[in-house]
DNA sequence: TGAAGTCGGTTCATTATTCAAACCGTTGGT
DNA sequence: ACCAACGGTTTGAATAATGAACCGACTTCA
């Protein structure tokens, strides 16, 4: 890993719970010399992407940041795109309907939408971390990628979450093989307990991969019915996405046989 | 400047105008060398903020810049503060407000609000690049800046957008006597032609500019009723937006004073 | 009062990375 | 067939990044 790419890993520090950090805890929690971690700092804030608060000088993300979202989203709008679909597929199913992306070697929630039909119901933060091998969006984006991506994404150690988490690097290798034959990736608690959830990838120009749409719901709601009609739901909704963002669905992906 | 700031400055070439980037061009539009331009961008690439295109690959702004953002707006909501102010200093005065917030030591368009109330008015985009030297917001901004921010960005050359844009420095140094006075920056066509702006500065927690307020208007719609209407309204939105973002009015600030 | 930890920030010899220019293989126009 | 431009890759020589120790300012606690 280049200088680049190491001070910009510092940024992936800061989250919702921790959105402000101090240099010692950067260089702590990034295992990298203060010395470095300073200078990093010093040239993401001259580029707007980090400041600092007041006295304290804790670091945090900079104005920056938004600017070059607003900018990407004009040329690219991918979240106004998304979130009047997201808005239907919650209403059509009822249940929480949430848009994943890709950045970089990551995945993260992008967008979401609630669903008024039930006072319970699977609840979501923006920028959340989605881990690949744990989530059925992460999966459903896998069994569409190459084996090096593959490969890096279910590199040691694969963090449990539940007690239904599946960490063992084979077996997850067959969890792709349904998925590349349905297009849907299905889960019952692999992320969080008793949330069922329904995922399929969305594809760019590339033919490849750029995220994924999916549906969560409390498992205790998951009748053959109401499956059956978030597959279908969800199934409009990632030809809608995927012709609207401009994007090409690979060779052999299933919805390409309109039979 | 350091690696990883020449690499984050290949960022500031994207714009609404040219939004996608091949690698050639942006070694020549950056002045650095084709392999350097490839290793940073590569760097980039794997953190999300930029991505490649379908065939052709050329850069464009990646995904990863709207986690960011959007992890920023969840913690230090100056977007979401700032339109509803916007919305109503752009009704109360009939014409375009906007704000501009300093991203590294640049100054740029973050947000704008329309007036229904005629048919010709000042128009904007966002991320629109806000010249220090020739905006009301810049040098509103630039009044209550430490000296060598000031002759940093008054650094030559100063690029003339108008007959009437000012680029000599010290009669540009000249004009922020007035606007320490009052708080208040006025200018008549000095980036756009026959646009007259009102702008005053805003301040985060340390005292210090972090960004500006502005009204723009056609310079036939001023009349000194005008002027004083947008005068007072624009003070209340810089109050009420200061407070609202936790900010401080620096020492010696007008507004300070209630006679 | 003062010793021991922090903290953000700085210094400097050592070391690894970045640089510029030339070179590939491909593409598209003439 | 040619030529130019493209994205991408390699190369010694030059430059920038690195990390341990250090600084002064603050807190904590005895």
């Amino acid at each position: 890993m280049g200088t680049v790419a190491k001070a910009l890993s510092l940024l992936n520090l800061f989250s919702l719970t921790r959105p402000e950090i101090g240099l010692s805890e950067i260089a702590r929690l990034s295992g990298m010399n203060k010395a470095t971690v300073y200078r990093m700092l010093s040239e993401l804030q001259t580029q707007g992407l980090v400041e600092q608060t007041g006295p304290e000088r804790a670091y945090r993300l900079g104005a920056g940041v938004l600017r070059l979202a607003t900018l990407r989203e004009s040329s690219v709008p991918l979240l106004d795109v998304a979130k009047p679909i997201l808005t239907d597929l919650s209403i059509q199913t009822g249940e929480t309907a949430h848009m994943s992306v890709i950045s970089g070697t990551q995945l993260h929630l992008a967008a979401y939408a609630y669903s008024p039909a039930y006072a319970t119901k699977v609840t979501m933060e923006n920028a959340e971390d989605m881990p690949f091998h744990a989530t059925a969006s992460g999966l459903a984006i896998l069994a569409y990628c190459d084996s090096d991506v593959i490969e890096e994404a279910l590199a040691e150690p694969l963090k449990s979450y539940t007690t239904n988490t599946v960490t063992n690097r084979a077996d997850i290798l067959n969890l792709l093989e349904p998925i590349r034959a349905t297009g849907l990736s299905e889960s019952l608690g692999r992320y969080e307990a008793e949330v069922y959830s329904h995922a399929m990838a969305v594809f760019g120009p590339d033919r490849r991969p750029t995220g994924a749409l999916a549906v969560a719901a409390p498992a205790s709601r998951m009748t053959p019915e109401t499956t059956a009609k978030i597959r279908a739901h969800l199934t409009d909704a990632v030809r809608s996405l995927t012709e609207r963002t401009g994007g090409l669905l690979p060779d052999k992906h299933p919805l390409l046989q309109p039979a």
